[in-house]
DNA sequence: AATGAATGAGAATTCATTCAT
DNA sequence: AATGAATGAATTCTCATTCAT
């Protein structure tokens, strides 16, 4: 048991310090040495924990995940009403710890090679998916049928659009204007 | 005049070859070699033309801009109205010659790599500065100033956002379902 | 401890393989792949020990200046008197070890790129640093102060004149001849 | 005879900015492309005039060699007797217009590749051999058949090697220091 | 479990050189 | 005579990956 724990530990350890790499330097600019020495670990380490750069790069992005996850998990139970779920999970998408540049620009990056990377695909897809399953309930009571999956695809892609042009780092957008955008956006949707 | 020419065309050949290899490989996967064969020509051409690899793709973000800037324009000619102008922007934006998922990718492969790219930052602010000098004035007259600033950033979030999801090709999104999507906004906003 | 010096050895290794070939193919042709090959190991090993290609020639000029300062240091030891003292320096520098036209002329190829290479230059500067301080305090017991001064500038340029001619390997000048050649010039100096 | 007259002078016209762009640059620095630049000629008119790279290098070691020679000659021309002629001929060498680290530095890069070029060797025997044909009756009137020998042989020494230490431009050594260091020698040497 | 030595594939990049015009 | 387009070989350098310890 300690022995699996140790793998475990020393994955989330690995994937983390990738994490960090990735926002930083992009997906090219991810290298396993640079990994292995944010973790304070030897390079050799890294693939005897992951089969490989891209069995790595997918634990960083289920960890993300499981962050975003997490966090839209820990609003939804803080809420009430179908309405307050719907604006739980937007506002989880655009917290402080998550609606940064370099998150934003690491997603950016982990989503440019989904069409490349059959294993990012299939996360893609779990991700879509709950995304689905959670909005989707809230929104059949809030809206007419077709409405509400049309409010699915619109809300995903409002965050999308909004991280996207948060990652460029332009300077163009503040997290204050993406908010106010998101919540103009949930007004006319459901008022 | 032929001879001065064939610079311009080569580099045109050289870009167009890049932006399809940008398509199918990623940033990552664009080698030079590739391009040229590609392009139909040897390797050490690529480097005789242009200045680097970087200075490569910078001519294919400029070249992927300019012809969905082509597709603005001819379709914002054919139009009258303010409201007009609107759709005729955002539909260029849809039309079945760029909202393909390869080139979708391609737009989220280069966006990725805005933070580390100063060039690729500057020709992305040039792009974003169109977008709103076309979008800015048909809306202040459609709506109060306020909501105007906020449906210009709104409607490029939209956009983007599902571009991006179409980029992933995992085919949970058709054009039509994007194009609804985008027309539903719309009527939100302008109606 | 044994790891701790695998990396210690290898440098020496590829250093010395590197000084080999510079000696044979100058320094334009002493590329990574041959001195990887003389030392037997892979190519890609070179530049994990060494930082670069310039790296590398730093050592070997390191090595070269090693090799005769203990050559230097060896002769010394065996000599008593201040005229001994200057004549075991410059025997050393005539050595049948070190006086070879190979050993000569890649010492040349090394001093061109002094002024393209600031390392170079640092290296170079310690080096005569030393064989001033070295040859200073024994002439100045034997010579006026002045002249003592000049004799340093006299004797090392000596030196490195029959080095030069010797390093272009045109057979009009015998290890004799530049061995006469520098004990007369010793012997006007300091008789 | 025009015909032959443009060749000559595109020749010159190159092998001087091959001079130009070797002193800068160093042997491995002087590429093609930057000579033809810095002759505001096309890149491929210097392989026009010069059989390949190497070519124009043994041009412009002639031509290095010619531009000293005839800064000999004059200075012999304005002198007398043999003593005046040795002075002449080291002068010569230390004159303002040659005696600079750039064109000391080249010398250098040249003599560097002496023992893998042919005819870069029989250009530096060449070079040698008129040295001795200058120094040679003077001396031999000035000094006992042997020692007038062992003369030549130490002035040439001499003078390669404060070339030598001045050509690495680390400011050890001024023009003038080498200038009465050279006196030194050949008041030792004569008188 | 952990290290880091070693490999080799492959990338960008540089250039001499050739060739058509 | 002159241009500069085009080629391809060679080189440096980077990394993921393997392996022995």
């Amino acid at each position: 048991m300690a022995r699996a724990k140790i793998e475990e530990i020393r994955r989330q350890e690995l994937t983390e310090a990738a994490y960090e790499i990735l926002q930083e330097s992009g997906i090219a600019g991810t290298t396993l040495a640079k990994v292995a020495e944010r973790a304070g670990m030897s390079k050799g380490i890294v693939l005897h924990y992951f089969r490989d750069k891209d069995d790595l790069l997918e634990a960083v992005m289920r960890l993300a995940n499981a962050l975003l996850r997490d966090e839209v998990v820990r609003r939804m139970r803080r809420t009430k009403g179908d309405r307050g779920r719907v604006e739980a999970i937007v506002a989880a998408n655009f917290s402080p710890s998550f609606f940064k540049p370099e998150i934003c620009n690491a997603w950016l990056s982990l989503c440019a090679e989904v069409p490349r990377n059959r294993e990012f695909g299939r996360i893609q897809r779990v991700i879509h998916a709950r995304m689905r399953s959670n909005l989707a309930p809230p929104l059949r009571t809030l809206l007419p049928a077709d409405a509400a999956e049309a409010a699915v695809i619109g809300i995903t892609a409002m965050i999308d659009g909004l991280w996207l042009r948060f990652g460029l780092s332009l300077g163009g957008l503040t997290r204050e204007q993406a908010v106010a955008e998101m919540d103009r956006y949930l007004a006319q949707l459901l008022d």
